[in-house]
DNA sequence: GAACGTGACTCAGAAAGTTCCCC
DNA sequence: TGGGGAACTTTCTGAGTCACGTT
């Protein structure tokens, strides 16, 4: 940890060198803070704010010196179903005792999904549903099949309408309400600044979806008690008070870690924390390091790929495996893929690629060496690639396949340690997983020089944003279901184009005939009218392009999910300083949350700045 | 020193909620 | 101008990565 915090001092100095104003966020929202919480306001002052914020750093792992909240917030307690809601068994009405009904409730409000139908959901459910019934509820109530959530079904969609239907002053009451509970638990303060939380409520008890075919779906996840909350904040501030009647697992004052509170979820046993949102200080330094690591890869990365390309012809196997497995990760991006546990999707990535999830061409499609990869990544989302190799890749592949079944490991001599050990050796602070944020800021740069030019009209170069952005979430396969409306509102808007083409032709005409009566009797109507019809015909051009420009990038996103890279790998500051130089306005390209987020890149970053 | 388990953090898409825009 | 639906934003929480300690 203390490398870490010696690294960032070096690296806030570097930067200082680059622009000495980039401390002046940091400022810039402690000032923002203590107007909300009344405390003495910090200056807005350049040449000092180095040192200010400098002094506020810990260099021996340490990532806070006070730290105060409230605790999480508790969901409401379970309240029983009026008496004219039924849950039937063989037909008959079956009065439930409190928890068996609230297990009950979960899967009922479940009911519309498709993943209820899954055999794995159904005895998963069922087998904890019963965990919790009385001794009688359990003689009786024996198979699924013959419960009969359908009323309580209905009971939920009934209340989600009526809610829907709430008059405007009942919803700014509910609003209200939500906001004041916001104020209370979702910010706290850290060194006496105000911060927001990231997740202030505790997750409610329900069932377990996972994605994908996880194993566990189905299974019911508790109710959190505040018996099995641990409390993280100092020692000399107030200590956040338990529920009335109840107390904390434990309360601890660590500086070391950065989260609020944390407990164990029953399903596989992880802990979950409470953490600070990503427009905090302590996250926008983290986010900062991140990708002035991967900058420093930039400086390196041709030495380590001359390296790993070596290792493809090494003696040993490992070092082979190693070479191909890096040349993936650099190459197409993929993450590292750490071994997993069984009760989990059967999901890889890169070191846990198995025989089965490539298959190699000799020749396809007119190219050489072609490897073709089909696995389920991270969230079960597919992973379908063919990717021409160089022949030693190929050569090596086939090498790693001898004598194996479909489900042996493809590299089955390395591990993500291993090579992130490598990799760290190679540069220190070095993993697997710079190259995606490396690869994917690097590629954002190259296409947005690509496909901005100057003359662009700001519609035109957020399109071109959008298609660089695009090409890095096709780079890092961030997909998402097509839209439900998506064929709909396709439609619509091609309707639209065919109504605009259809006025712009007509305008063209009025145009031309309005042009034609001034030629022949010109005066000073006939010539104002020309006016207006010319105007009137650039109008509808222009809107027309706007709306083909709309379709266009509508139809490219279809599939794709442009946010996780804007938010995760892209280096803000590559898009700050693309929108001061071509004068796009920021908010166009990040909205609140994000500019918030990235509020530190948006001070620091002049339109020179080159990731 | 390798295998394993644990802890802390980042990254991920779906769903819910809110705003915007057009008829 | 207001109602409805599409688009955008926020929330939620599951799923990874990776460091570190123990065996």
């Amino acid at each position: 940890m203390k490398k870490y915090y010696a690294a960032l001092c070096q690296l806030i100095q570097n930067s200082a060198k680059f622009n000495r104003d980039s401390c002046v966020y940091f400022v810039r929202k402690y000032a923002r803070a203590s107007e909300n919480m009344l405390m003495p306001r910090l200056v807005r002052v350049n040449t000092k704010t180095k040192q200010q914020w400098e002094e506020g750093k810990h260099t021996d792992g340490q990532k806070w010196k006070s730290l105060e909240h409230k605790g999480p917030l508790f969901p409401p307690e379970y309240e029983h179903l009026p008496s004219s809601v039924p849950f039937l068994y063989d037909g008959e009405p079956v009065k439930l005792s409190m928890s068996t009904e609230e297990v009950a409730t979960f899967y009922a409000k479940m009911l519309d999904h498709e993943y209820t139908s899954k055999e794995t959901f159904q005895s998963n459910f069922f087998t904890d549903w019963r965990e919790v019934m009385t001794e009688d509820e359990r003689k009786l109530i024996k198979k699924l099949s013959k419960c009969d959530f359908s009323h309580i079904h209905s009971y939920f969609v009934k209340k989600a309408e009526e809610k829907k239907n709430m008059t405007k002053e009942e919803k700014q009451v509910l609003k209200e309400e939500t906001d004041k509970l916001t104020e209370e638990y979702g910010y706290c303060l850290l060194d006496g600044h105000k911060e927001k939380i990231g997740n202030f409520r505790l997750e409610p008890p329900g069932l377990f979806r996972g994605r994908g075919e996880h194993p566990k779906m189905g299974k019911l996840k508790k109710r959190v008690q505040p018996e099995d909350v641990i409390i993280n904040c100092s020692q000399d501030t107030k200590i956040p008070e338990p529920p009335s009647g109840h107390r904390w697992k434990r309360v601890q004052h660590d500086n070391t870690v950065t989260w609020l509170a944390s407990w164990v979820e029953n399903i596989h046993g992880h802990i979950k924390y409470i953490m600070l949102n990503p427009s905090s200080k302590l996250k926008g330094e983290k986010d900062w390091q991140k990708y002035e690591t991967a900058r420093k890869l930039k400086l390196r990365v041709d030495g380590i790929r001359s390296e790993y390309r070596r290792a493809w012809r090494a003696r040993e196997m490992k070092q082979r495996q190693r070479g191909v497995a890096l040349y993936f990760i650099d190459k197409l991006a993929l993450r590292a893929g750490n071994e997993k546990d069984d009760d989990t999707a059967d999901t890889v990535g890169c070191c846990s690629l198995r025989v089965e999830h490539i298959t190699l061409h000799h020749h396809l499609d007119g190219q050489d060496y072609v490897v073709e990869f089909d696995f389920l990544g991270k969230d079960s989302i597919r992973y379908y690639n063919k990717v021409p190799v160089e022949k030693q890749v190929y050569k090596n592949l086939k090498l790693f396949m001898e004598f194996k079944g479909p489900e042996d490991d493809l590299f089955d001599r390395i591990s993500t340690t291993y090579l992130n050990k490598k990799l760290n050796e190679a540069m220190p602070g070095l993993t697997a997983k710079v190259f995606r944020t490396f690869n994917a800021s690097t590629t954002l740069q190259e296409q947005l020089s690509k496909l901005t030019v100057d003359d662009m009209t700001v519609e035109e170069k957020i399109l071109a944003y959008n298609r660089a952005n695009r090409a890095v979430a096709i780079l890092c396969n961030h997909q998402r279901a097509a839209p439900k409306t998506f064929e709909k509102s396709m439609q619509t808007l091609q309707e639209k184009i065919r109504k605009k083409k259809e006025d712009l032709e007509n305008a063209k005409k009025e145009l031309k005939q309005a042009k034609k009566a001034h030629k022949e009797c010109p005066t000073e109507k006939t010539r104002k009218l020309v006016e207006k019809k010319e105007k009137a015909v650039k109008r509808l051009a222009e809107q027309l392009k706007k709306l083909q420009l709309q379709e266009t990038d509508r139809e490219e996103n279809k599939v794709i999910a442009l946010g996780t890279s804007k938010l995760n790998y892209l280096d803000p500051r590559i898009t700050v300083a693309w929108c001061k130089k071509h004068r796009v306005p920021v908010e166009k390209i990040y909205n609140k949350t994000q500019r918030d987020k990235f509020a530190w890149a948006i001070d620091m970053t002049d339109e020179h700045f080159q990731f």
